[in-house]
DNA sequence: CTCACATCTTGTCGTTGACTAGATTGACAC
DNA sequence: GTGTCAATCTAGTCAACGACAAGATGTGAG
Protein backbone atom coordinates (compact mmCIF):
# COMPACT_ATOMS: atom_id res chain seq x y z
CA UNK A 1 0.00 0.00 0.00
CA UNK A 2 2.11 2.92 -1.43
CA UNK A 3 -1.00 4.63 -1.68
CA UNK A 4 -0.95 4.90 1.99
CA UNK A 5 0.89 8.85 1.86
CA UNK A 6 2.55 8.67 -1.58
CA UNK A 7 4.40 11.97 -1.89
CA UNK A 8 2.56 12.65 -5.41
CA UNK A 9 -0.77 12.11 -4.84
CA UNK A 10 -1.64 11.24 -8.36
CA UNK A 11 -4.21 13.51 -9.72
CA UNK A 12 -4.42 16.15 -6.70
CA UNK A 13 -6.26 18.75 -9.16
CA UNK A 14 -9.01 16.64 -9.88
CA UNK A 15 -9.25 15.69 -6.30
CA UNK A 16 -9.11 18.79 -5.04
CA UNK A 17 -11.87 19.95 -7.99
CA UNK A 18 -14.14 17.25 -6.65
CA UNK A 19 -13.72 17.87 -3.15
CA UNK A 20 -15.28 21.48 -3.93
CA UNK A 21 -17.84 20.45 -6.00
CA UNK A 22 -18.99 18.63 -3.18
CA UNK A 23 -18.65 21.18 -0.75
CA UNK A 24 -20.45 24.00 -2.79
CA UNK A 25 -23.05 21.86 -3.79
CA UNK A 26 -23.31 21.00 0.11
CA UNK A 27 -23.05 24.67 1.71
CA UNK A 28 -22.11 26.87 -1.57
CA UNK A 29 -19.28 28.83 -2.68
CA UNK A 30 -18.60 30.89 0.92
CA UNK A 31 -18.15 27.83 2.86
CA UNK A 32 -15.01 26.86 0.26
CA UNK A 33 -11.79 26.40 2.01
CA UNK A 34 -8.76 25.70 0.52
CA UNK A 35 -7.06 24.17 3.58
CA UNK A 36 -10.60 21.76 4.08
CA UNK A 37 -10.34 20.92 0.51
CA UNK A 38 -6.39 19.71 1.22
CA UNK A 39 -7.54 17.94 4.68
CA UNK A 40 -10.06 16.37 2.24
CA UNK A 41 -7.54 14.95 0.01
CA UNK A 42 -4.83 14.29 2.18
CA UNK A 43 -2.14 16.27 1.20
CA UNK A 44 -0.48 19.74 3.39
CA UNK A 45 -2.12 22.71 3.44
CA UNK A 46 -0.29 24.87 0.55
CA UNK A 47 -0.57 21.83 -2.07
CA UNK A 48 -3.86 23.09 -3.79
CA UNK A 49 -2.63 26.41 -4.14
CA UNK A 50 0.64 24.62 -6.19
CA UNK A 51 -1.93 23.86 -8.66
CA UNK A 52 -4.93 26.60 -8.53
CA UNK A 53 -2.78 29.88 -7.34
CA UNK A 54 -5.71 30.46 -5.19
CA UNK A 55 -9.15 30.70 -4.61
CA UNK A 56 -10.53 32.47 -7.12
CA UNK A 57 -8.21 30.61 -9.44
CA UNK A 58 -10.03 27.07 -8.14
CA UNK A 59 -13.58 28.72 -8.41
CA UNK A 60 -12.33 29.90 -11.90
CA UNK A 61 -11.21 26.76 -13.16
CA UNK A 62 -14.84 25.33 -11.96
CA UNK A 63 -16.64 28.28 -13.68
CA UNK A 64 -14.82 27.03 -16.81
CA UNK A 65 -15.47 23.13 -16.11
CA UNK A 66 -19.11 24.44 -15.99
CA UNK A 67 -19.63 26.47 -19.26
CA UNK A 68 -18.06 23.40 -21.18
CA UNK A 69 -20.80 21.19 -19.15
CA UNK A 70 -23.23 23.58 -20.04
CA UNK A 71 -21.62 23.65 -23.82
CA UNK A 72 -21.76 20.04 -24.19
CA UNK A 73 -25.42 19.43 -22.79
CA UNK A 74 -26.78 22.48 -25.47
CA UNK A 75 -25.55 20.23 -27.94
CA UNK A 76 -27.51 21.30 -31.03
CA UNK A 77 -30.30 23.31 -29.40
CA UNK A 78 -33.46 24.30 -31.71
CA UNK A 79 -35.66 26.79 -30.02
CA UNK A 80 -36.29 29.02 -26.39
CA UNK A 81 -38.33 26.21 -25.22
CA UNK A 82 -35.33 23.45 -25.79
CA UNK A 83 -32.90 25.76 -24.60
CA UNK A 84 -34.80 26.56 -21.27
CA UNK A 85 -35.03 22.63 -20.58
CA UNK A 86 -31.21 21.92 -21.17
CA UNK A 87 -29.91 25.13 -19.14
CA UNK A 88 -32.71 23.86 -16.35
CA UNK A 89 -31.10 20.10 -16.70
CA UNK A 90 -27.90 21.61 -16.68
CA UNK A 91 -28.42 23.59 -13.49
CA UNK A 92 -30.05 20.39 -11.73
CA UNK A 93 -27.04 18.00 -12.92
CA UNK A 94 -24.21 20.25 -11.64
CA UNK A 95 -25.55 22.50 -9.55
CA UNK A 96 -21.99 23.60 -7.67
CA UNK A 97 -20.67 24.61 -11.39
CA UNK A 98 -24.16 26.50 -11.63
CA UNK A 99 -23.37 28.62 -8.67
CA UNK A 100 -20.15 29.57 -9.44
CA UNK A 101 -20.24 30.46 -12.91
CA UNK A 102 -22.33 33.59 -12.50
CA UNK A 103 -20.07 35.37 -9.92
CA UNK A 104 -17.78 37.14 -11.00
CA UNK A 105 -16.32 38.78 -7.72
CA UNK A 106 -15.07 35.30 -6.82
CA UNK A 107 -13.17 34.60 -10.13
CA UNK A 108 -10.75 35.85 -11.76
CA UNK A 109 -12.33 37.80 -13.94
CA UNK A 110 -10.20 38.40 -17.43
CA UNK A 111 -8.88 34.38 -17.29
CA UNK A 112 -8.47 33.49 -20.80
CA UNK A 113 -9.90 30.03 -21.06
CA UNK A 114 -12.85 31.36 -19.08
CA UNK A 115 -13.83 33.76 -21.01
CA UNK A 116 -13.59 31.56 -24.10
CA UNK A 117 -15.68 28.72 -22.52
CA UNK A 118 -18.05 31.41 -21.47
CA UNK A 119 -18.33 32.63 -25.12
CA UNK A 120 -18.63 29.25 -26.37
CA UNK A 121 -21.46 28.43 -24.54
CA UNK A 122 -23.31 32.06 -24.93
CA UNK A 123 -22.71 31.60 -28.91
CA UNK A 124 -24.94 27.91 -28.67
CA UNK A 125 -27.60 30.15 -26.96
CA UNK A 126 -27.45 32.86 -29.30
CA UNK A 127 -28.00 30.09 -31.79
CA UNK A 128 -30.25 28.20 -30.45
CA UNK A 129 -32.92 30.93 -30.63
CA UNK A 130 -31.97 32.38 -33.85
CA UNK A 131 -34.54 32.52 -36.05
CA UNK A 132 -37.64 32.10 -32.76
CA UNK A 133 -37.79 35.85 -32.16
CA UNK A 134 -38.11 38.91 -34.39
CA UNK A 135 -35.50 40.72 -32.69
CA UNK A 136 -32.74 37.92 -31.60
CA UNK A 137 -30.56 39.95 -29.02
CA UNK A 138 -34.01 40.28 -27.28
CA UNK A 139 -35.32 36.65 -27.82
CA UNK A 140 -32.05 35.39 -26.62
CA UNK A 141 -32.17 37.18 -23.24
CA UNK A 142 -35.73 36.57 -23.16
CA UNK A 143 -35.00 32.85 -23.06
CA UNK A 144 -31.83 32.95 -21.23
CA UNK A 145 -33.99 34.83 -18.56
CA UNK A 146 -36.52 32.67 -18.04
CA UNK A 147 -34.62 29.72 -18.11
CA UNK A 148 -31.71 31.09 -15.64
CA UNK A 149 -34.44 32.57 -13.50
CA UNK A 150 -36.05 29.04 -12.40
CA UNK A 151 -32.81 27.40 -12.73
CA UNK A 152 -31.44 29.89 -9.77
CA UNK A 153 -34.75 29.62 -7.91
CA UNK A 154 -34.56 26.05 -7.96
CA UNK A 155 -30.93 25.78 -7.21
CA UNK A 156 -30.70 28.29 -4.16
CA UNK A 157 -33.94 26.57 -3.18
CA UNK A 158 -36.40 29.21 -3.43
CA UNK A 159 -39.04 26.73 -5.14
CA UNK A 160 -38.76 24.47 -2.03
CA UNK A 161 -42.95 23.63 -1.73
CA UNK A 162 -43.82 25.07 -4.70
CA UNK A 163 -42.90 22.43 -7.10
CA UNK A 164 -45.86 20.52 -5.41
CA UNK A 165 -43.67 16.88 -5.25
CA UNK A 166 -43.40 17.06 -9.33
CA UNK A 167 -40.39 16.79 -11.27
CA UNK A 168 -38.58 20.38 -11.34
CA UNK A 169 -37.88 19.77 -15.42
CA UNK A 170 -41.40 19.14 -15.99
CA UNK A 171 -42.59 22.10 -14.01
CA UNK A 172 -40.31 24.62 -16.25
CA UNK A 173 -42.22 22.63 -19.24
CA UNK A 174 -45.16 23.79 -17.77
CA UNK A 175 -44.03 27.33 -17.23
CA UNK A 176 -42.59 27.79 -20.89
CA UNK A 177 -46.33 26.47 -21.75
CA UNK A 178 -47.58 29.79 -20.19
CA UNK A 179 -45.09 32.19 -21.80
CA UNK A 180 -43.76 30.97 -25.02
CA UNK A 181 -47.04 30.35 -26.83
CA UNK A 182 -47.02 29.04 -30.14
CA UNK A 183 -46.86 32.16 -32.76
CA UNK A 184 -51.01 32.90 -33.60
CA UNK A 185 -50.93 32.74 -37.26
CA UNK A 186 -48.98 36.37 -37.17
CA UNK A 187 -45.90 36.74 -38.46
CA UNK A 188 -43.14 35.09 -35.54
CA UNK A 189 -40.07 34.01 -37.49
CA UNK B 1 -16.77 67.87 18.40
CA UNK B 2 -17.63 64.95 21.37
CA UNK B 3 -18.78 63.21 18.07
CA UNK B 4 -14.68 62.39 18.02
CA UNK B 5 -15.23 59.25 19.55
CA UNK B 6 -18.49 59.40 21.67
CA UNK B 7 -18.72 55.81 23.76
CA UNK B 8 -22.13 55.25 22.37
CA UNK B 9 -22.49 55.64 18.53
CA UNK B 10 -25.98 56.98 18.03
CA UNK B 11 -27.15 54.87 15.78
CA UNK B 12 -24.40 51.66 15.16
CA UNK B 13 -26.62 49.54 13.63
CA UNK B 14 -28.17 51.47 10.88
CA UNK B 15 -24.25 52.68 10.23
CA UNK B 16 -23.44 48.93 10.21
CA UNK B 17 -25.93 47.67 7.70
CA UNK B 18 -24.99 50.62 5.53
CA UNK B 19 -21.71 50.16 5.25
CA UNK B 20 -22.46 46.65 4.92
CA UNK B 21 -25.05 47.47 1.99
CA UNK B 22 -21.57 49.37 0.10
CA UNK B 23 -19.63 46.63 0.86
CA UNK B 24 -22.20 44.30 -0.97
CA UNK B 25 -23.17 46.06 -3.84
CA UNK B 26 -19.49 46.47 -4.62
CA UNK B 27 -17.92 43.20 -3.95
CA UNK B 28 -20.09 40.67 -3.32
CA UNK B 29 -21.38 39.16 0.26
CA UNK B 30 -18.22 37.48 0.43
CA UNK B 31 -15.97 40.48 0.79
CA UNK B 32 -17.99 41.36 3.45
CA UNK B 33 -16.48 41.55 7.37
CA UNK B 34 -17.67 42.21 10.38
CA UNK B 35 -14.32 43.95 11.11
CA UNK B 36 -13.99 46.09 8.51
CA UNK B 37 -17.59 47.69 9.30
CA UNK B 38 -16.51 48.29 12.31
CA UNK B 39 -13.48 50.45 11.05
CA UNK B 40 -15.71 52.02 9.05
CA UNK B 41 -18.28 53.21 11.86
CA UNK B 42 -15.16 53.83 13.68
CA UNK B 43 -15.94 51.73 16.65
CA UNK B 44 -14.12 48.42 18.02
CA UNK B 45 -13.97 45.22 16.38
CA UNK B 46 -16.50 43.32 18.50
CA UNK B 47 -19.38 46.37 18.47
CA UNK B 48 -20.75 44.96 14.96
CA UNK B 49 -21.37 41.70 16.83
CA UNK B 50 -23.43 42.66 20.00
CA UNK B 51 -26.40 44.11 17.91
CA UNK B 52 -26.56 41.24 15.03
CA UNK B 53 -25.36 38.44 16.93
CA UNK B 54 -22.62 36.91 13.71
CA UNK B 55 -22.04 37.35 10.34
CA UNK B 56 -25.54 35.21 9.14
CA UNK B 57 -27.41 37.77 12.11
CA UNK B 58 -26.58 40.53 10.05
CA UNK B 59 -26.99 39.43 6.32
CA UNK B 60 -30.62 37.94 7.92
CA UNK B 61 -31.10 41.80 8.74
CA UNK B 62 -30.86 43.01 5.23
CA UNK B 63 -32.66 40.23 3.35
CA UNK B 64 -35.51 40.98 5.60
CA UNK B 65 -35.25 44.99 4.87
CA UNK B 66 -34.71 44.05 1.05
CA UNK B 67 -38.17 41.74 1.43
CA UNK B 68 -39.40 44.95 3.14
CA UNK B 69 -38.41 47.53 0.55
CA UNK B 70 -39.38 44.79 -2.64
CA UNK B 71 -43.15 44.68 -0.89
CA UNK B 72 -43.01 48.62 -0.82
CA UNK B 73 -41.98 49.12 -4.72
CA UNK B 74 -44.95 46.04 -5.70
CA UNK B 75 -47.54 47.78 -3.52
CA UNK B 76 -50.61 46.98 -5.99
CA UNK B 77 -48.96 45.43 -8.57
CA UNK B 78 -51.53 43.98 -11.51
CA UNK B 79 -50.30 41.42 -14.11
CA UNK B 80 -47.11 39.55 -14.53
CA UNK B 81 -45.65 42.25 -17.09
CA UNK B 82 -46.09 44.89 -14.30
CA UNK B 83 -44.89 42.21 -11.02
CA UNK B 84 -41.67 42.04 -13.38
CA UNK B 85 -41.01 45.63 -14.09
CA UNK B 86 -41.11 46.21 -10.84
CA UNK B 87 -38.91 43.22 -9.61
CA UNK B 88 -36.76 44.91 -12.10
CA UNK B 89 -36.64 48.15 -10.73
CA UNK B 90 -36.52 46.79 -6.95
CA UNK B 91 -32.82 45.20 -8.38
CA UNK B 92 -31.46 47.84 -9.71
CA UNK B 93 -32.85 50.50 -6.43
CA UNK B 94 -31.34 47.67 -4.08
CA UNK B 95 -28.54 45.53 -5.68
CA UNK B 96 -27.05 44.63 -1.99
CA UNK B 97 -29.94 43.54 -0.77
CA UNK B 98 -30.95 41.53 -3.63
CA UNK B 99 -28.01 39.60 -3.92
CA UNK B 100 -28.34 38.76 -0.33
CA UNK B 101 -32.71 38.05 0.20
CA UNK B 102 -31.96 35.00 -2.56
CA UNK B 103 -28.98 32.96 -0.57
CA UNK B 104 -30.31 30.73 2.57
CA UNK B 105 -26.79 29.35 2.84
CA UNK B 106 -25.90 33.13 3.98
CA UNK B 107 -28.69 33.37 6.55
CA UNK B 108 -30.36 32.38 9.71
CA UNK B 109 -32.80 30.19 7.57
CA UNK B 110 -35.48 29.85 10.25
CA UNK B 111 -35.26 33.59 11.87
CA UNK B 112 -38.86 34.67 11.96
CA UNK B 113 -38.99 38.14 10.89
CA UNK B 114 -37.47 37.17 8.00
CA UNK B 115 -39.24 34.17 7.25
CA UNK B 116 -42.29 36.81 7.98
CA UNK B 117 -41.73 39.40 5.38
CA UNK B 118 -40.54 36.97 2.93
CA UNK B 119 -44.04 35.49 3.06
CA UNK B 120 -45.51 38.89 2.92
CA UNK B 121 -43.56 39.63 -0.29
CA UNK B 122 -44.53 36.01 -2.19
CA UNK B 123 -48.22 36.62 -1.16
CA UNK B 124 -47.63 40.34 -3.00
CA UNK B 125 -46.40 38.72 -6.39
CA UNK B 126 -48.97 35.41 -6.63
CA UNK B 127 -51.53 38.43 -5.86
CA UNK B 128 -49.67 40.47 -8.79
CA UNK B 129 -50.57 37.46 -11.14
CA UNK B 130 -53.69 35.89 -10.15
CA UNK B 131 -56.46 36.02 -12.54
CA UNK B 132 -53.67 36.30 -15.54
CA UNK B 133 -52.61 32.68 -16.13
CA UNK B 134 -54.93 29.65 -16.23
CA UNK B 135 -53.20 27.99 -13.24
CA UNK B 136 -52.07 30.94 -10.54
CA UNK B 137 -49.23 29.15 -9.29
CA UNK B 138 -47.36 28.15 -12.79
CA UNK B 139 -47.84 31.52 -13.91
CA UNK B 140 -46.72 32.48 -10.54
CA UNK B 141 -43.57 30.54 -11.29
CA UNK B 142 -43.17 32.37 -14.90
CA UNK B 143 -43.28 35.47 -13.82
CA UNK B 144 -41.32 35.14 -10.68
CA UNK B 145 -38.75 33.34 -13.34
CA UNK B 146 -38.59 35.84 -15.98
CA UNK B 147 -38.28 38.68 -13.57
CA UNK B 148 -36.05 37.02 -11.32
CA UNK B 149 -33.76 36.21 -13.71
CA UNK B 150 -33.20 39.21 -16.05
CA UNK B 151 -32.69 40.59 -12.67
CA UNK B 152 -29.81 38.25 -11.66
CA UNK B 153 -28.04 37.81 -14.90
CA UNK B 154 -27.97 42.09 -14.66
CA UNK B 155 -26.98 42.56 -10.90
CA UNK B 156 -23.90 39.60 -11.28
CA UNK B 157 -23.26 42.14 -14.69
CA UNK B 158 -24.15 38.82 -17.05
CA UNK B 159 -25.66 40.68 -19.71
CA UNK B 160 -22.87 43.69 -19.83
CA UNK B 161 -22.17 44.73 -23.23
CA UNK B 162 -25.69 42.96 -24.34
CA UNK B 163 -28.03 46.11 -23.36
CA UNK B 164 -26.54 48.16 -26.08
CA UNK B 165 -26.20 50.74 -23.53
CA UNK B 166 -30.10 51.19 -23.56
CA UNK B 167 -31.85 51.56 -19.76
CA UNK B 168 -32.36 47.98 -18.55
CA UNK B 169 -35.86 48.89 -17.33
CA UNK B 170 -36.35 49.21 -20.89
CA UNK B 171 -34.90 46.42 -22.11
CA UNK B 172 -37.08 44.06 -19.88
CA UNK B 173 -39.97 45.66 -21.12
CA UNK B 174 -38.88 44.72 -25.12
CA UNK B 175 -38.48 40.88 -23.50
CA UNK B 176 -41.87 40.96 -21.83
CA UNK B 177 -42.84 42.13 -25.20
CA UNK B 178 -41.17 39.31 -26.58
CA UNK B 179 -42.79 36.67 -24.14
CA UNK B 180 -46.25 38.31 -22.24
CA UNK B 181 -48.16 38.11 -25.65
CA UNK B 182 -51.61 39.67 -24.87
CA UNK B 183 -54.09 37.34 -24.70
CA UNK B 184 -55.34 36.63 -28.06
CA UNK B 185 -59.33 36.45 -27.89
CA UNK B 186 -59.31 32.71 -26.41
CA UNK B 187 -59.73 33.01 -22.36
CA UNK B 188 -57.09 34.31 -20.34
CA UNK B 189 -58.54 35.97 -17.73
C1' DC C 1 -28.39 58.85 44.00
C1' DT C 2 -28.15 54.25 42.69
C1' DC C 3 -28.75 50.40 40.35
C1' DA C 4 -29.92 47.58 36.37
C1' DC C 5 -29.25 47.36 31.69
C1' DA C 6 -27.76 48.32 27.03
C1' DT C 7 -23.80 49.53 24.62
C1' DC C 8 -19.17 49.34 23.51
C1' DT C 9 -13.97 47.96 24.41
C1' DT C 10 -10.26 44.92 25.13
C1' DG C 11 -8.14 40.61 24.91
C1' DT C 12 -7.93 36.04 23.24
C1' DC C 13 -8.37 31.61 20.45
C1' DG C 14 -8.68 28.81 16.49
C1' DT C 15 -9.05 29.07 11.44
C1' DT C 16 -8.06 30.80 7.04
C1' DG C 17 -5.59 32.64 2.60
C1' DA C 18 -1.38 33.88 0.94
C1' DC C 19 3.45 33.69 0.69
C1' DT C 20 8.29 31.69 1.08
C1' DA C 21 11.79 28.29 1.30
C1' DG C 22 12.95 23.77 1.02
C1' DA C 23 12.23 18.61 0.53
C1' DT C 24 10.82 14.76 -2.50
C1' DT C 25 9.78 12.63 -6.70
C1' DG C 26 9.54 11.37 -11.52
C1' DA C 27 11.04 12.02 -16.30
C1' DC C 28 14.30 12.56 -19.56
C1' DA C 29 18.93 13.01 -21.62
C1' DC C 30 23.20 10.78 -22.04
C1' DG D 1 22.60 3.19 -14.77
C1' DT D 2 23.35 8.11 -13.55
C1' DG D 3 22.87 12.97 -13.29
C1' DT D 4 19.95 16.84 -13.88
C1' DC D 5 15.91 19.49 -13.85
C1' DA D 6 11.20 20.77 -13.36
C1' DA D 7 7.00 19.55 -11.24
C1' DT D 8 4.94 18.44 -7.09
C1' DC D 9 4.30 18.60 -2.38
C1' DT D 10 5.72 19.94 2.71
C1' DA D 11 6.67 23.02 6.46
C1' DG D 12 6.72 27.41 8.46
C1' DT D 13 5.11 32.06 8.84
C1' DC D 14 2.13 36.31 8.81
C1' DA D 15 -1.87 39.21 8.81
C1' DA D 16 -6.83 39.10 8.91
C1' DC D 17 -11.02 37.19 10.31
C1' DG D 18 -15.23 35.31 13.23
C1' DA D 19 -16.46 34.17 17.59
C1' DC D 20 -16.36 34.41 22.38
C1' DA D 21 -15.58 36.17 27.22
C1' DA D 22 -14.88 39.65 30.55
C1' DG D 23 -14.83 44.19 31.75
C1' DA D 24 -15.53 49.33 31.09
C1' DT D 25 -18.77 53.05 30.12
C1' DG D 26 -22.85 55.47 29.47
C1' DT D 27 -28.22 55.80 30.14
C1' DG D 28 -32.44 55.91 32.20
C1' DA D 29 -35.91 54.40 35.69
C1' DG D 30 -37.04 54.53 40.35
Amino acid sequence: MTAERAYHHGDLPRAVLTAALDVIAAEGPAALSLRGLARRAGVSHAAPAHHFGDRAGLLTAIATEGYGLLSAILGETEGPRDLGIRYVRFAIAHPAHFQVMFRPELLRPDDPELLAARERTRSRLRAAVAGYADDPAVGFMAAWSMAHGFASLLISRNLDGLLGGQDPEETFRALTGEMFRPPQDSATG
